[in-house]
DNA sequence: TGAATAGAAGATAAAAAAGTCCTGTAAGTT
DNA sequence: AACTTACAGGACTTTTTTATCTTCTATTCA
């Protein structure tokens, strides 16, 4: 459904969020062990999320990646299409290039309705309030 | 959400199943001419469900790919799984290695409750069903 | 100011997916 | 039987995705 690039990156965000809710700062040691995933790679994720203001960054002792205290919310949304794009929302579901409402493919309106669900899904869905829920033990990032 | 090649088998399977309803074989060249896509690959993919017993194949002159009048149905869900597995359907939305019931993943259950929809579409939608709108023409699968 | 820390950026490498090519083999045609 | 057609199968190439490594720069703290 997503790319590793997009787990990895969605994961990263919630433990960030999780551990920003206390002050702290989550460098990408510490980040990468604990959503168990590998380091250079989701380096380089994160610094693209910083590059577009969905996670801010500061280098030096004591630094790494954080979310400001009451910034608002960051939607699973966001996270998907900084990464993957929207084609999973707009594309056609059999990559038939000129697949519209006029000029359907064979399962246009099969699709649409799976793909609005799982877009008001990621809509609905704030990392921060996962973020809660991982604090309170009831969600799992690893092992 | 499907690779190229399931992409191009569903595509495929519907062309072939389409001209099979008049009695006749489908061709590879013919195939790939009227779905728009890579000969070579799409043979491959067709062998492959050839070799599953999806479609039939048979060689020489007046050859090609064909499904046997009065088959039952197939559905959407056996060519997917037959090209991409079913990771779509059993596997965690992050990616998370442990996710299950007791063990959720941040977003477990959201992801089910779509991942179950889109499983119910692939078993309850027939080639057989689609064809007979591509051959009405009320669907379409190239320009 | 300088040493240590930690992210940024670019180049590079490995693996997987997508796509091609060539030779073989079965089936129909004459 | 010889010839032609068209799928089968395996090797190979290209592209994309995933992952790593190295150098650079900003920040903190002594």
């Amino acid at each position: 459904m997503f790319s590793k690039a997009c787990e990895y990156g969605i994961r990263a965000v919630i433990y960030i969020v999780s551990v920003s809710s206390s002050g702290k700062k989550a460098g990408i040691k510490d980040i990468c062990k604990h959503i168990k995933a590998p380091e250079p790679f989701t380096a380089k994720i994160l610094q693209n999320l910083s590059r577009l203001g969905i996670v801010k960054s500061t280098k030096g002792p004591h630094g790494g990646f954080y979310v400001e205290e009451g910034a608002h919310d960051i939607r699973l949304i966001d996270i998907v299409t900084a990464i993957d794009g929207d084609k999973l929302f707009t594309g056609c579901g059999l990559g038939v290039d000129v697949c519209s409402e006029k000029k359907p493919c064979p399962i246009h309106n099969e699709f649409k309705s799976i793909r609005e669900s799982l877009r008001i899904m990621l809509e609905k869905t704030s990392i921060q309030h996962i973020a809660k829920d991982l604090d309170k033990g009831l969600v799992f990032l690893k092992t």
